[in-house]
DNA sequence: TGCATTTCTTGATTTTTGTCAAGAGCAAGC
DNA sequence: GCTTGCTCTTGACAAAAATCAAGAAATGCA
C-alpha cells in the first residue's frame, strides 16, 4: 500500500479494492525547491498530494506575503476555488523543499466518481471535515494570544520549526517574525 | 416562491420543481429571544434556515463566551460535526431575537437525496463554498488589524451594529468590547 | 573554503490592544 | 414611572505586539 493509498484510506475509509482504483488516477510529479505548483490568478485543474517535502500556500496582500498554510507529507494541496469552481486561483502554492507529489487533473478526478459510486458523498464528508478544522482555526484567532497560538503549534508539530523558515510560520500564526523569535526565546528559557 | 426557496435557489441553483420538493421537507419553527436551537455537548440532527430574526453561534472557552458567527435572514444554522458526523455539538446556537426558522432533521434531509439525484454534488459544492469563505476569514486575522476588521464588517453590514449587542460583534471580530467601542468612536469622529 | 545573501535575533521604541474600574445610557419588568 | 440590571463608554494604566534598526547566524553558491 503506497503512502497515497494509506492516507486516502485514513481520510475516506474506502476498501483496498477501491483504493487501488482511486490511486491509479494519480500521477507522480516532482517539484524542485522554489518551484510553483500554482500561482495566483492562473487557472488550475490540479489536485496534489504531498508524498515528501514541504509546500507553502500563500498570497500577497498589500505587497506582503501572507502564508495561509504549510503542507507536509500526507496533505492535499489544491486551490478549491479553481479546482471546484473553475475560477482563477486565489493562492500561490510553492515548494519549500524538493517535493514528490501525486497529482490528478479534474478530468481524471471526475472518473473517480464513475468508479466509486459513493465518491461524491466521501468528498462531501472530507470537505466538511476540513471545514470544521478551519472553524477551529478561526476560533483560535478569536480566543488565543500570539503566544498561545505559538505554543499550540509548537506542541502539535515541533519538527516544523526545524524544517520551515520561521518567517513563514510567523505569518501562518498571524504574527511578525520578531514576535515569533521572542516567543521562542521565552518558551525555551 | 418562499424566502427559503429563494435562498436555496441562490445557493444551489436548482430549478423550480426541485425547489418545491426540497423545501417541502422543511418545517417551520419559532424561537423566542434567548431560546437555544442547540447547546454544546448535546446531539443534534437538525439543520435550520433563518427566515427572520438573529441567531448567534458561540462557545465557552475558559469560562468566556466566544461568538463564532451571527446569522441573519438567509443563513443556515447548523453544527456540522453533529449534523454530518453524528458527534456531540461544538456550538451553542441561541436566538438573539424572536426568530422564524425552517428546520429539517437528518432523516428528512436524507430524503432530499432520494428526490434530487445530484443533491450530494450540490451539497459538496455548497460546503466547498463555505470553506472558501472561512479561508478568507482566517486570512483576515492573519493580515488585518482589529481596526481593519471592524471597518470591513461595518462597511459590509452596518445594520448589524444596530441589531446585535456590540459585545457579541466584538467577540466575533476578535477584540474586546472596549476596543470595539473605541474603534466606533474613532470611525464616527 | 570563503564570500554574499538571506534569515534570524535582539534592543529600543511606538502603537495597538487588553484590563480594570467607574459611570452613563437603556431597556425590561414591576 | 421607577427601579434594577444590563450594556456601552470612557479613562487610566498595563500588557502585547508591531516597527525600525542593527548585528549575528545560517545558508547558498562559486
Amino acid at each position: 500500500m503506497t503512502e497515497l493509498e494509506k492516507y486516502i484510506h485514513t481520510y475516506f475509509g474506502v476498501n483496498k479494492e477501491e483504493l487501488t482504483k482511486i490511486s491509479s488516477f494519480f500521477k507522480p510529479m516532482t517539484l524542485r525547491k522554489g518551484d510553483y505548483f500554482l500561482k495566483t490568478g492562473r487557472h488550475s485543474d490540479r489536485l496534489g498530494f504531498v508524498q515528501t517535502g514541504i509546500v507553502r500556500e500563500f498570497v500577497f496582500i498589500d505587497e506582503k506575503e501572507v502564508t495561509k498554510w504549510i503542507s507536509t507529507k500526507g496533505y492535499f494541496v489544491v486551490d478549491l476555488s479553481s479546482f471546484v469552481f473553475q475560477q482563477s486561483a486565489r493562492w500561490n502554492i510553492q515548494a519549500l523543499t524538493d517535493c514528490e507529489l501525486y497529482i490528478i487533473d479534474s478530468k481524471d478526478y471526475q472518473k473517480i466518481g464513475q468508479v466509486i459510486p459513493r465518491w461524491t458523498e466521501l468528498e462531501k464528508l472530507f470537505i466538511a471535515k476540513c471545514f470544521t478544522v478551519l472553524e477551529d482555526r478561526v476560533l483560535q484567532h478569536l480566543s488565543m494570544t500570539a503566544e498561545e497560538r505559538y505554543n499550540q503549534l509548537f506542541n502539535f508539530n515541533r519538527e516544523l520549526f526545524n524544517q520551515v523558515p520561521l518567517q513563514y510560520l510567523a505569518s501562518m500564526l498571524g504574527m511578525t517574525p520578531e514576535t515569533l523569535s521572542r516567543l521562542r526565546k521565552k518558551a525555551a528559557g
